[in-house]
RNA sequence: GCUGGAAUAGUCUAGUGGCAAUGACAAGAGACUGUAAAUCUCUCGGCUUCGGCCUUCGUAGGUUCGAGUCCUACUUCCAGCA
């Protein structure tokens, strides 16, 4: 893999560039579609080329029991799953490594993950957690089917690099907003020992599938600047046989008014030369201030998720299609996705979602899903050509005063 | 005409003495950020100072401390018999 950055914003974080991988080049800063089981709900893998996507992210966690079936056809580039009907992505991937489970079935089972919540938020009781967090990594519960199993940092590396994707996550802790600082501190120095872990069975196995495949950190640290600032410079320099990580994933659960700081600290003591992924997030401010804060690549679930409950974006905010029944307006002003260029309502769109038809409401996700993923993806499109072009901050002061409506 | 059965909120439906009344759908509001999420939460007779108050289960009476529920009559619908 091979990064080059290729104009830098003024504050010396912000920056676009190209991440060239074995599957194909990614511009950023660039918005990855996700597709945890290995393929994008709803959109075939045509449809996602032709609405810009660059790359897919997918989770090993989700795919641990396919993991040397993907192997036998060559990856997760020749490979999709028998029950889909779509063809596989072949362009640029990325897997998570299952660390987003750790929380997600453990501290945070139950709860939704908000960057707003009050700062209320409950760690679920350790009695109820299907995932419990031991040295040697995590034990938990499969949701589905209730059968007990293991993922740590070597079992984890193993499944992605069965997996094959191109871009690789050390196996990592990720905290929840209710952990303190003593037990971040805890989670941190673990998750620094299964990155070191992580790295060396990486190395193992990197060029199993005849092709190099390589790994990012992920810096966690919640909210605190010395645990953010101390463990980027631990992975910066972290070497097992001579090698380092290949790039660095941001996690963490974050408030929203905190993003900005922590992706500060991160990045002032992370090398320039090296891409960075921010995790998970992608609302229109998030991706603005991820960028200008040197954040390289980002994933979410949210513009499909919010676009399969209702949530439609537009460049002047979101709305709820369930308040369009009459609408015979398009889902948004000038918008370039296939669903508006094909003509698609507020109103039809509407009728296809709430018709209690199996095959509608399909149909209805996959225009929905395309309409919000393009919306996104060419954000970042328009971000890249804002910083190439010397024009990032009159872009984003204009960008989201018309998106918020002075609401930020 | 006779004999049974049935009428409950926008719709369908539960309820055989304590009920502003079950559930579903529809409708309305909110949430969702490395996917246990085609999901979840809330509202859904009127008013309210949030403690309640008022009006509601086809219509009109009655029994009862108390009736959607029991009784009588009537109206409409369904089924069977003529």
């Amino acid at each position: 893999m091979e990064f080059r950055v290729e104009k830098t914003l003024a504050n010396g974080l912000g920056r676009a560039g190209v991440i060239k991988t074995t599957h194909g080049e990614i511009k950023t800063p660039a918005f990855m579609a996700v597709g945890t089981r290995g393929f994008v709900r709803f959109i075939p893998a045509d449809e996602l080329h032709a609405l810009g996507a660059q790359a897919m992210l997918s989770n090993g966690y989700h795919l641990r029991r396919q993991a040397a079936e993907i192997a036998m056809s060559g990856g997760l580039a020749s490979w999709s799953p028998t029950d889909q009907p779509t063809e596989p992505w072949q362009g640029p991937t990325l897997t998570d490594s299952g660390g987003f489970q750790v929380m997600s079935l453990g501290s945070g089972l139950g709860k939704v993950v908000s960057m707003e919540r009050e700062r209320g938020v409950t760690n679920t009781a350790h009695t109820e957690r299907l995932a419990k967090v031991t040295e040697e990594g995590v034990n938990f519960i499969d949701p589905f089917d209730h059968q007990p199993d293991f993922i740590g940092p070597e079992e984890s590396m193993r499944i992605q690099c069965q997996i094959g994707a191109d871009i690789h996550m050390a196996f990592d802790e990720l905290t929840s907003l209710a952990d303190t600082y003593e037990y971040n501190v805890e989670a941190l120095q673990r998750t620094e020992r299964w990155a070191e872990r992580s790295l060396r069975e990486h190395l193992k196995h990197r060029d199993d599938l005849g092709y190099r495949q390589n790994l990012y950190a992920v810096l966690q640290g919640g909210r605190w600047e010395d645990l953010r600032r101390q463990t980027a410079r631990n992975l910066a320099a972290m070497r097992v046989d001579g090698a380092g990580f290949d790039g660095f994933g941001l996690g963490g659960a974050f408030l929203k008014e905190d993003l900005g700081e922590i992706l500060r600290w991160c990045n002032e003591e992370l090398p320039q030369e090296k891409p960075r992924h921010l995790l998970g997030l992608s609302h229109p401010d998030d991706i603005l201030i991820g960028a200008e804060m040197g954040a390289d690549t980002f994933d979410c679930v949210a513009p499909m998720r919010e676009a399969r409950h209702g949530k439609i974006y537009t460049l002047q905010g979101n709305y709820n299609l369930r308040k369009m029944t009459e609408s015979g307006e398009p889902l948004a002003k000038d918008c370039d996705c296939a669903t508006c260029q094909a003509g698609w309502t507020r109103g039809s769109l509407r009728a296809l979602w709430r018709s209690g038809e199996v095959e509608k409401k399909q149909k209805y996700y996959n225009l929905a899903s395309v309409h919000n993923l393009r919306f996104i993806v060419r954000l970042t499109e328009e971000v890249r050509a804002a910083i190439m072009g010397d024009y990032f901050t009159e872009y984003k002061g204009k960008f989201l005063a018309e998106y918020y409506g002075g609401q930020i």
